[in-house]
RNA sequence: GCUGCUGUAGCUCAGGGGUAGAGCGCCUCCUUGGUAAGGAUGAGGUCAUGGGUUCAAAUCCCAUCAGCAGCUCCA
């Protein structure tokens, strides 16, 4: 007796495919032109200690499906893996160990690699590469070397060589360091002092991103905002290009609105306020301010801000005139200038106070607005009133101007600010007239946001939003107090990070005599790439925002080139940067004289899918795009996108636990009865504390919506599944369910838990169900009552009848149009339907079982080559012409459809397929229980629908 | 608060204006000297709720409820 046993098949294949080369790429150059290629990509996996988990088979599966599936149908597929392998744990692991990371984190993608090998996937593994290998990071920086000798011209929308960066004379009768400064200003990558989140824990500052509450994303620990000299990324420039090239791509639209909503492209305008000197609010503010007005008439709207003016920027213009306050940022370089003497103290109070509030403390509970008076009056271009300036911490320094004009009555921060204060509130749109608040609204006793007419707005009065936004910037733009503008959300990338596993910054920074520096720069030439890192001694930071790198020695650290001396730059990259550029590597992995060939960038550009998590729908995906563009600028890559399509698989949960409380005496409690308090701990109706208990599946029913204890139906029960976690303990080990299921089992089973796209909760018993369709499979063909491993008696040399025929081409069918829309559940459960049929038929054809075989071969490659292989084949079913369905095999030459009185389904009636309108309902009237249903009422309207249905409306 | 997604059999999910489906689980029966056994039958659904459009709504539209995920002072 020869059961399926994959645990003696898969190991077999894997070396087969392995031993064969089954999976190579195809050279392009010598293929046929017209041949389809097919990029096929995963987000490449961070090397963890912890190994594979199931969720990352999920994604993997279906891009192997659809590898497997676009080579049988003869396209030219590159399907490669590697290792995002820079990164934070394995540094921390060498500062608690000493061990190096290099050493675990080679470890750890030898564990990776085994495990996607025992999976079965069909990469090729020639190409693999990690981001930690010399020969691959010397090109990251390089790319790095590209944005700096990078500007962004903004007339033209295009990054292009600095050398060609137009320096104007001024500057360069400044002589050549001028000239080399003001280049510095202007490259994409730059050094600036930023408010960083400083992390003192771990021993670094933190992206923004990176920060979450507060505290920082790997670990929780508390940050702090200091200023340091950082290495940045000018992303921003390239913010309408972002944008403008995500309308061709076939992303999910959610993806794509998150990027649109983090670029955040806004249109409105800026407007100069005239600032009053002192605090003599509204009195003379006519003399001095008509005169400036005047001025500006002339002269225009200046490009630089300046001392005599407060600039800020609105999307909402047409509220000018109701504009009764303006507040700066605590960060704003005009505050010193704004502050009266009476009031300093209690600005530099607040200052302070901000300065030291981390973002948890700044967004934390119901934000409560603060703020403090400046003592000092601009005057409202609109209407010539005087306006006091506030300084509050809910205008950010780096939006906009850092400064706004306050709206109160249509915006609901300034809103909630002005209540907070007393601040007078002017409405100036007045809402609809069946709006709900109105009278509050006018009544300047509550907000509203939306549009409508204008009033209290002087000459715009009845005017819509939309008209007095246009007349009125257009007025102010005539009299040199506005400009129309737009600004983004989107900041600027800080792209250095104070630790040691990361790659080198390819840049020197010129130092005399003394060993002082001179604040000049220089990248390191190209022949003297990679940088590498050098030897440490221990890898532990020292506590102090000063990079480990900084504790090299010196033949390390400094450098002599051309006569000068130099140190080198001791920040290293973010794990981001790694991952910017990988795509383009696989399809070069060895080229050691450039980046990638670009005969062969051309043919393989752009990546045709790619799969990954939604995690990463923001950061990876807008900052790779961002260095495609550049390099696309610069003539290194061809297409202006990198990712065709997008693909984010959902998430695996943990199994579903059903969750039950017990109060103080062990009484259970219904969950209608529990709440949480305000810490978060969850009590009972009247604050007594409640346990948590975890209740077994065989305790618990169905009743209604919910589920109920079986013991008392009134207890109701929480029921939910969790993100897997190892401190939940509900993580599900890829290894131990390939040796007790097989790889097959799994993989299909990842495909079959529902949509990719979805996010869905882990059954063991569902691998059960799928191991055992794979048994049925294996059973349909292998004679399992024999002692050796033979052909069952029913696979037979014949050919199929209709019926077998038929299912085949429908399963041929739904299982190429649900492969190829990525629809793989659904492809599965038409497989299960085809088992199921053949399972019940005497004789089972052997070309229907050939046919079925190289269908299932993409989803379980491992039965499939055996079965292929013991029907007689030779050759490797990954090298079978997928197969084609046949139209007329698939229609019947009866079918039976529904006979409708008035919408209900009354009886059932057998017409042929092609059958005409007329033939249906002649049929339907002459149906017995058709007639019996009209009884002697009288047939009003007869409609039959082709193929489908006939109804008859009667009274 | 905002945005997005989801409510279909006990569970996990297909379907989608015209016959309510799959796998797992469950009931009953049969086969089996080789047992993580196999086969055959069957039960089980107010398609979340309420309106609307239609000859016909689980499906389309509106509202409501519930759950989940993400974002959050961007003027």
């Amino acid at each position: 007796m020869v059961r399926y046993n994959p645990n003696e098949i898969e190991p077999r294949w894997q070396s087969y495919w392995d031993e064969h080369n089954s999976f190579a790429t195809p050279s392009l150059t010598d293929s046929a032109q017209d041949v389809a290629k097919r990029y096929v990509l995963d987000m490449f996996p961070y090397p963890s200690g912890d190994g594979l988990h199931v969720g990352h088979p999920e994604g993997y599966t279906a891009t192997d499906i659809v590898s497997r599936f676009a080579r049988a149908r003869g396209e030219l597929v590159l399907h490669p893996m590697g290792f995002d392998a820079f990164g934070l744990p394995a540094e921390e692991h060498a500062i608690r160990t000493g061990e190096h990371p290099r050493v675990q984190t080679q470890r750890n993608i030898d564990n990776f690699t085994r495990q996607l090998k025992m999976l079965g996937f069909s990469y090729d593994w020639d190409r693999v590469l990690a981001t930690t290998d010399e020969d691959y990071f010397r090109w990251t920086q390089w790319i790095f070397l590209v944005l700096y000798d990078t500007w962004f011209d903004t007339e033209m929308q295009k990054g292009r060589p600095i050398a060609e960066l137009p320096i104007p004379a001024e500057v360069t009768a400044e002589g050549d360091r001028a000239v080399e400064l003001y280049r510095d200003s202007r490259r994409l990558a730059y050094q600036d002092d930023a408010l960083v989140n400083w992390c003192a824990k771990l021993g670094t500052v933190l992206a923004n991103e990176e920060v979450v509450d507060g505290k920082s994303e790997v670990g929780g620990h508390p940050v702090k905002r200091i200023p340091l000299r950082q290495w940045m990324l000018r992303i921003t420039d390239y913010a309408e290009r972002l944008l403008e090239g995500l309308e061709e791509l076939d992303w999910p639209t959610g993806i794509k609105k998150l990027q649109y909503d983090w670029i955040g492209r806004s249109t409105g305008a800026e407007v100069d306020f005239y600032l009053q000197s002192g605090n003599r609010a509204g009195d003379d503010a006519t003399g001095p301010f008509v005169a400036w007005k005047r001025d500006r008439a002339t002269t225009g709207f200046p490009g630089e801000t300046q001392e005599d003016f407060l600039r800020v920027y609105t999307t909402r213009p047409d509220t000018l005139f109701g504009a009764t306050y303006m507040v700066v940022s605590p960060e704003h370089p005009l505050i010193d200038r704004l502050v009266t003497p009476e009031q300093k103290a209690e600005v530099n109070a607040y200052r302070e106070k901000a300065s030291f509030k981390s973002d948890r403390e700044r967004t934390d509970g119901d934000r409560a607005k603060t703020g403090v008076f400046t003592g000092s009056h601009a005057i409202n271009p609109a209407d010539g009133r005087s306006i006091p300036i506030w300084v509050a911490d809910y205008v950010l320094a780096g939006y906009g101007t850092g400064a706004i004009m306050a709206v109160p009555a249509h915006d609901i921060r300034d809103f909630e600010f002005a209540v907070a204060f007393d601040l007078p509130v002017i409405p100036v749109v007045n809402p609809p007239a069946d709006h709900e608040q109105r009278d509050d609204i006018l009544a300047g006793k509550a907000c509203y946001v939306a549009e409508g007419e204008a009033i209290n707005s002087g000459e715009f009065n009845g005017q819509t939003t939309a008209e007095v936004k246009s007349a009125l910037t257009a007025r102010l733009s005539e009299e040199g107090l506005a400009r129309e503008a737009v600004n983004f959300k989107l900041r600027d990338w800080l792209f250095s990070r104070q630790r040691f596993w990361g790659e080198p910054f390819p840049i020197l920074h010129e130092i005399d005599a003394d060993g002082n520096p001179t604040g000049i720069k220089r990248a390191v030439p190209d022949d003297q790439l990679p940088v590498t890192l050098p030897d440490l001694e221990d890898f532990k930071p020292h506590g102090r925002p000063e990079p480990p790198l900084a504790k090299a020695d010196d033949d390390w650290l400094i450098v002599e080139l051309d006569g000068k001396r130099y140190r080198r730059e001791t920040n290293t990259m973010p794990q981001w940067a790694g991952s910017c550029w990988y795509y383009l590597r696989y399809i070069d992995p060895k080229n050691a004289q450039q980046l990638i060939d670009p005969e062969l960038e051309k043919v393989w550009m752009p990546v045709d899918l790619y799969v990954g998590g939604a995690e990463h729908a923001v950061l990876h995906l807008l900052y790779s795009r961002f260095w495609h563009k550049v390099l696309y600028d610069r003539g290194y890559v061809t297409c202006p996108e990198p990712f065709r399509k997008l693909v984010n698989q959902g998430m695996i949960l943990g199994e579903v636990e059903f969750t039950g409380y017990t109060d103080e005496a062990g009484k259970p409690v219904s969950t209608k009865n529990v709440r949480r308090d305000a810490d978060g701990n969850r009590v009972t109706k009247d604050g007594k504390p409640v346990t948590t208990v975890k209740i077994s599946e065989d305790d618990v029913e169905k009743k209604g919506e919910g589920f109920v204890l079986k013991s008392d139906p009134s207890i109701k029960i929480d029921s939910r599944a969790f993100k897997m976690s190892k401190t939940r303990g509900n993580v599900v080990n890829p290894d131990g369910v390939v040796r007790d299921y097989g790889a097959d089992s799994l993989r299909l089973y990842e495909m079959f838990m529902g949509p990719l796209e979805a996010t869905k909760p882990w059954v063991m018993t569902g691998v059960g169900g799928v191991r055992g369709f794979l048994d049925r499979v294996w059973r349909l063909i292998v004679d399992d009552k024999a002692d050796e491993l033979q052909l069952s008696d029913a696979v037979v040399d014949e050919p199929c009848d209709e019926e077998q025929l038929r299912v085949l081409h429908q399963t041929i069918r739904k299982v190429t149009e649900d492969t190829e829309g990525m629809s793989f559940n659904t492809a599965i459960a038409k497989m299960m339907e085809f088992s199921n049929h053949f399972t019940r038929c005497e004789t089972r054809p052997r070309e229907a079982m050939e046919q079925f075989l190289v269908l299932l071969h993409p989803y379980a490659p491992h039965i499939a080559e055996e079965l292929w292989r013991l029907l007689g084949h030779q050759e490797s079913i990954s090298k079978e012409a997928w197969p084609q369905w046949d139209e007329a095999a698939l229609v019947e030459s009866s079918i039976e459809i529904p006979v409708q009185i008035n919408g209900k389904l009354k009886a059932k009636i057998n017409v042929a397929p092609d059958a005409s309108q007329d033939q249906m309902i002649e049929a339907a009237m002459g149906d017995e229980q058709v007639q019996n249903a009209i009884g002697d009422k009288q047939v009003f309207k007869k409609i039959a629908v082709p193929g489908r249905m006939v109804n008859l409306v009667v009274k």
